[in-house]
DNA sequence: ATTTTTTACTTGCAATTTGCAAGCATTATA
DNA sequence: TATAATGCTTGCAAATTGCAAGTAAAAAAT
């Protein structure tokens, strides 16, 4: 695992440093806007990340407090992976990048969660983040 | 210049394939926070951006039409970076990073700009936006 | 007029990171 | 007891990054 190295003191620097890749964010989005949680859902999306790079980012992510690891109720050799506060603070950043590549980018979005987003985007935030919350307790 | 390649339809996911990296969003912080235009001024923010990234990045954001390069009012032998509205709707995207990076990381923020995000977020973020395209009018 | 400086890059190269394929270890199922 | 599921680790080529030096046009200084 890549060791973490601050270039500066700005907290959008800061916050590069960490969620500034290409990977990074789609592991938190999995978890926010398709209910997933394991390594092996994770390596299922339409991205295709390798195997080498999930796992890398997994260590980065708990080890920044940004998720955690536990073994899954069901089995004990399968892990769930859910958000901190920390993560759960990142949906609005993901919120954003939604809107910001429905409008410019050649992109296909859920027309629900794009209306849902463009009336009330500060109830949708909240609703997701309560979301998160929930099934990190189970 | 590496070419873009689009890994998936996910709104979030084509952001990132622009935007998703260490050094692209802290070239459009610098217009927008610090009123930057030029190569040179870039160059001389605190992460310290190597002039081979940073010309790299510069003609990346210009082929996806997020900035305009133009010849300096005053000398010919140099350039004026401004944002487009494409751009300019970047803004929401750095103000959510400023507040997670502000609210987790160890970070300085003026205190000003903190507490303008923090009380009216969406007023704050219309002022930037205002003020990169005026000046993208000089 | 000529040299020096400013400005914006480009180039070469070593080091790091990524991406692909295969392998491995533990737990669960047949 | 063998097979499958699950979550990684490893090896290696290719791509990207980071550093230092070099280049080219325009501007300023002498």
């Amino acid at each position: 695992m890549k060791e973490l190295k601050q270039r500066s003191t700005c907290s959008i620097s800061t916050s590069l440093d960490v969620l500034g890749d290409k990977w990074t964010l789609l592991i938190v989005r999995d978890i926010v806007f398709a209910g997933k949680s394991t390594y092996g859902q994770f390596l299922q999306s339409a991205e295709k990340m390798a195997t080498n790079i999930l796992a890398d980012r997994l260590a980065l992510l708990e080890a920044q407090g940004i998720l955690t690891k536990a073994v899954a109720a069901d089995k004990k050799s399968k892990f769930t992976y859910r958000l901190t506060e920390k993560g759960v603070d990142i949906v609005p950043i993901l919120v954003e990048f939604i809107l910001w590549g429905a409008k410019h980018g050649p992109t296909i979005v859920d027309p629900g969660l794009l209306a849902e987003l463009q009336t009330g985007k500060e109830a949708a935030v909240a609703k997701y983040q309560q979301l998160a919350r929930e099934k990190a307790l189970t």
